[in-house]
DNA sequence: TTTAATAGTTCTGTAACATAACAGTTCGCA
DNA sequence: TGCGAACTGTTATGTTACAGAACTATTAAA
């Protein structure tokens, strides 16, 4: 069957109304602001989210295990060895023999990670305030925890 | 370097403060929960949840494009070949040719593409329900407009 | 009327993981 | 004290969910 098209001149306004009702749907669209936001920052660095998320973990928790890292970034052991043979070949962490087990590496942020890690916080921070320019303090903070509280409701 | 492990008898915690001061981060942490519990609904009706979007599209934008579907979506023309001709395959859209335009396409859902959609959109809503069970309406409310504000900051 | 732009399509590539199977090591306990 | 179970890191392979470039058919513009 042929539909007759009368061309509108003004772009035609698409209504996403039901998908809007879904938090999914706003979350997603929210997220991935952020998200392409943050890949910027981090590209100018060569560095990826998850590559980064990683480097945070370790500077914060120092000789922490592989699957101890996987179970904080929530992703599988064996994608950590690609993230962490990354990092240890550029050098921001190390792979350290831990005496009494020997299957486990200690991981521990180098000097120059930390140096790289606080640079990209730093920047990181400034696009984030730019990006957030528009919600107050308050208005922060409580979007923080009502994402959190989401968060928790996981089944 | 060795490092020596007194092995610690509770499950050590892992300090994810840094991460934690990024938006992106908490919020891909709360995306993760919903669009999980999204995606289990759908897969019972084997669908991927930009097919059901795209369904969602068409069912409230009647005749449109697949450039227009593209635009809607945030994605390439190319990937909506993929999506439209699922759902096609499926019959639960229809591809309509458009008299005076013999390039497009004008995508209209099929009857039983709409008692899908809507039998769909019944059983999400359940689940958001439970999902956001600790959310007043009013915080519901707050966290849908204050993540389309940062959507909307987009640079 | 030649040229440019547009819609849909196909093919190939990529990012960011997961899954399964494996070796080395340590633990549980009979 | 020895042996199977459990655990750590690793490799190889598969999957998902797209993007990008190049193409055809068609329409619009110069």
């Amino acid at each position: 069957m042929a539909i007759s098209a009368s061309k509108p001149a003004t772009a035609p306004q698409i209504d996403d109304t039901t998908l809007r009702g879904f938090i999914g749907y706003t979350m997603k669209r929210a997220y991935m602001v952020v998200r392409n936001d943050m890949h910027r920052v981090l590209a100018e660095h060569d560095l990826r989210v998850t590559t980064f998320s990683a480097l945070c973990i370790i500077a914060e928790n120092s000789d922490l295990t592989q699957t101890q890292l996987a179970g904080a970034l929530k992703i599988e052991r064996s994608s950590v060895v690609v993230v962490v043979d990354e990092l240890e070949g550029r050098e921001l962490i190390s792979r350290n023999r831990v005496e009494g087990d020997r299957r486990t590496y200690a991981l521990r942020i180098t000097l120059k990670g930390r140096r790289l890690f606080e640079r990209i916080v730093e920047e990181a921070k400034q696009h984030e305030n730019a990006l957030l320019s528009d919600l107050s303090d308050a208005e922060r903070e409580t979007l923080f925890g009502l994402l959190k509280r989401v968060e928790n409701s996981a089944s």
